[in-house]
DNA sequence: TTAAGTCTTTGATTTGCATCAAACAGCTGC
DNA sequence: GCAGCTGTTTGATGCAAATCAAAGACTTAA
């Protein structure tokens, strides 16, 4: 297979310039895409990969944004908080997203990990160094920005006219959109994270979330599977759905 | 009076070099602050003006992107729709934003003029040589890209956890923050929009965003003042009353 | 296996905001 | 001045989702 002779090839020339990026099996839907290998030792040299378990937190809001990710493996929340524990999760992030596009000195938001997650972790000042050197990696961001911008509108949309079965059918979908271009099957979907992060996603409460699963279960548009797996039944009735069209 | 003295040295220099961009009243508030002289004739050479009425289109949503825009006057909405008219108002932009940020081969929103407004009209295409050609103003647009995602973020904490009465109070900060940022005083504020447009804006109806600034003034947190100008008379209660705390 | 904890589902009730309706206030043009 | 229009305010009523409550369903650990 043409994809393991690349694999292959990516290993030993890691070995031959201690490059670990080099063999990096997200590197191609990372914003490493853009870098040649010469450039992605220079990454690599500033990197250093983390492990985390469920629930830990990445990074706090308000904290000193010392710190850029890529995430590598596993799902991760954004949220922000109100002052009375009123949670809002602003987006998620999977393998080959990148983290840290919105700071000024500070971080505006908190990132915490919903599953097992893996990623490299950039310090900020020598991140910034390199998108001075490499103008490929700063249009990259721009890039990335841009479409976490208009994602962000989408969102907007959702929160504040959208009902809560076509909130919970748009989110369905999104997560099906999502995997489908990290080369997911659209369905079944996997759903790592519990009802109530869900919840607070799409601005609702957990058991507002749980009865328009059964709705959608019930009306067969959805099917749920073990191992929080969700089948994506009838894809042009949960379109309508999620838009009232 | 020092300002003028440098309007007068742009004017003449202006009729010198034949660069509108020059005299420009708020080159230093928008991206064009990162460009010096010659580069901003560049940036002239391919900028057309325009002037608009309120409710005039400046471009709908799934239309092919042909055009960036600098906000030179007067204020500008951002939306998306929903099929059966739902409408959500995703942003504001004032004198000095930029409009074009989030968009792929086509739009994702749409744009239009609330007041009177002025702006910059750049051809994609030509903006996009310009950026490869000068980084500081990529760098810019990436900072600018980075702000919006930030207040996003916000507006989605607003739209899925807060109050009517914590959103009215939230926007009205927001304004007099902007105003403050463009040099203009903290309150009393211009609210140049209608009810209407508010409540689209907050994922609230008219009647709700009404009744709330009925509230607001008689517990004499606010003065509504002729000429959609609003004073906010309580600083601290108001913050207070932005997030519950 | 049972016990304890967490998450999900289901049911009963409440409520904040939407909806429906109508009066009121500002404008614009004649 | 008045008619017609648009936008705002206020009032009465309805409803979708929140809240309150409790019974399952899973998971983990002893």
């Amino acid at each position: 297979m043409a994809a393991d002779e690349l694999q292959f090839a990516r290993k030993r020339l890691e070995s031959d310039i201690g490059n670990p990026c080099a063999a990096c099996s997200i590197r191609e839907m990372s914003i490493c895409a853009v870098l040649d290998n010469s450039k992605l030792s220079r990454m690599a040299a500033i990197a250093r990969t983390q492990s985390l378990s469920p629930r830990q937190t990445i990074i706090d809001e308000g904290e000193s944004a010392e710190s850029l990710f890529n995430i590598t493996g596993g799902a991760v929340k954004l949220y922000k908080l109100l002052p009375d524990g009123r949670r809002q999760i602003t987006g998620f992030l999977f393998q080959g997203d990148f983290l840290g596009i919105a700071l000024n000195q500070e971080y505006a938001y908190s990132a915490e990990a919903v599953s097992d997650v893996t990623l490299c972790r950039f310090p900020r000042v020598r991140f910034e160094a390199l998108l001075d050197e490499f103008p490929k990696l700063e249009k990259q961001l721009l890039e990335v920005a841009s479409n976490e911008l208009a994602q962000a509108q989408d969102q907007m949309l959702l929160l504040g006219r959208k009902t809560a079965r076509e909130k919970v059918v748009s989110f369905l979908l999104s997560v099906s959109e999502r995997a489908r271009q990290r080369c997911d099957a659209p369905s079944p979907i996997s759903l790592p994270m519990s009802r109530a992060v869900i919840a607070d996603y799409l601005g609702l409460t957990t058991e507002t979330v749980s009865r328009t699963f059964t709705n959608l279960k019930s009306s067969s548009a959805i099917r749920l599977l073990p191992g929080n797996m969700v089948e994506l039944s009838d894809r042009e009735t949960l379109q309508n759905l999620s838009d009232g069209s």
